[in-house]
DNA sequence: TCGATATTTCGTCATATAACGAAATATTAT
DNA sequence: ATAATATTTCGTTATATGACGAAATATCGA
């Protein structure tokens, strides 16, 4: 497989997991770090990572360290090749799923503070 | 998993691999049978049967019988919620990927009567 | 009708993926 | 410095996926 396939190859294999996109439907309300992301989807930590690694190797998110934390945001770069249409049209998506609607929910109420270090 | 999300996921996993993409593409250029993306792929007929019938579940494309042969074609349906757009998308990408451009180019010459019965 | 052709279904195998917990790493706070 | 917290990495396990060939099904053509 060349490398221009292989990179599309990897962004809709990144997008078909129902967790992957529950995390970028959370990512579009703000930036989360792992541990308000764990405390929506209630999956271990490690699980998580590997799932926003995933993402950020195929350019649909960017990380940035934020102290102890690790922020993930959707990455808005405009001169991606494929993944600014994509996402365009996922914040389109899925407005009516009753798991996004809750996630999306739960995201306004968490917060890291709180949440992280029970 | 809700339905919606399902649907989605689907759609997206059937187009995380590369001779899924392959056969899209090639699609674009006119309706195909099984014996014509075998002959181009280079795979079992039976591995590539089972790529259409992912495509097909994912709504992507419809197969329509021709005596002998399936004729499956991209589903250029309006009212689908998310293959539309998808397919839109597609059309516009991998352009110069090797691959592609070598795949699309065969089917040109390719034909049935000439290929599948050797 | 009978044999050849096209396609699909089924069973099998090797590899990929998603989950977890334990351990490693980095940072904060005492 | 040390303990606690957040995250990542690694190893393991169960399941999903993609490939094949053999066999089943359907149609065409002699």
């Amino acid at each position: 497989m060349g490398e221009i396939m292989r990179e599309l190859v990897n962004i809709f294999k990144a997008l078909s997991d129902s967790n992957r996109l529950r995390i970028l439907k959370m990512l579009e309300n703000r930036p989360l770090c792992v541990c308000e992301i764990t405390a929506v989807l209630k999956l271990a930590p490690s699980t998580i990572s590997k799932h926003l690694s995933i993402l950020r190797q195929a350019n649909l998110i960017l990380d940035e360290k934020d102290g102890k934390w690790v922020n993930y945001r959707i990455n808005k770069d405009k001169y991606q090749t494929y993944t600014p249409e994509i996402l365009r049209l996922l914040q389109n998506w899925l407005p009516s799923d009753d798991t996004i609607t809750r996630d999306k929910r739960l995201v306004e109420k968490v917060d890291r503070h709180q949440l992280c270090s029970r």
